[in-house]
DNA sequence: CCCTGATTCGC
DNA sequence: GCGAATCAGG
């Protein structure tokens, strides 16, 4: 891929925006984070040097703040003294009702999933939705809503809503281990199917 | 370990 | 000009 004029003007815009070189990078697509960061040098734009927060935007601090504030969030509730101490059985029955209430299907994720986002209506920015609760009141992880492009080798590619629907996106919560799923969706993905009821 | 941008330097 | 490698940092 080559910096044409199309190319660069995204890369400008993305980067005036306050994205982060690897969102652009993996926007535009055939390129490296390194090759975005080396692009705007030479374009002579930044500005955004390690000043008191290092990456995140002095003004528009929007999309990427919020994705950590949402991490951070799952990571309290994982921490919860009361979720630590629930035992098997209830875990389950939790996984149980998060199934039934989303009823994704991972088996479909290939083929069918494949919906790409607008050119223009891309909007990087996830929406922090409304945590679904169990009737223990226990909180669920709160999904990132990325869309396809934003996916990475660690981020949840659990799929949520139908592929059809404008609001389809996916977990986007870190994986670990290069996993294709966050650790709760993991636990979802890999359940005996006779215990998932499919359908 | 994950990520961020900054810089260097062979191509 | 390009970008991988590397550096420095959160």
């Amino acid at each position: 891929m080559s910096w044409t004029d199309e190319r660069v003007s995204t890369l400008r815009q993305l980067w005036t925006e306050g994205h982060s070189a690897s969102q652009i990078a993996d926007r535009l697509g055939g390129v490296t984070r390194n090759a975005v960061i080396g692009k705007a040098h030479r374009l002579k734009l930044e500005s955004r040097g390690k000043t008191a927060n290092g990456g995140a935007e002095a003004g528009v601090e929007d999309e990427t703040v919020t994705a950590r504030a949402v991490e951070v969030e799952v990571e309290e509730v994982r921490l919860a003294p009361r979720v630590e101490i629930v035992e098997e059985t209830v875990v389950a029955g939790r996984f149980a009702a998060a199934s039934a209430a989303s009823a994704p299907r991972p088996q479909s994720f290939g083929a069918t999933a494949l919906k790409m986002e607008p050119e223009e209506s891309f909007d990087p920015q996830p929406e922090i939705e409304e945590s679904a609760e169990s009737e223990t009141g226990e909180v669920l992880p709160i999904a990132r809503k990325l869309t396809l492009v934003q996916l990475t080798e660690r981020t949840c590619k659990w799929p949520v809503g139908d592929p059809m629907q404008d609001d389809f996106h996916f977990c986007g919560n870190p994986s670990r281990d290069s996993s294709p799923y966050c650790e709760f969706h993991a636990k979802l993905a890999f359940q005996a199917v006779d215990r998932r009821r499919i359908r």
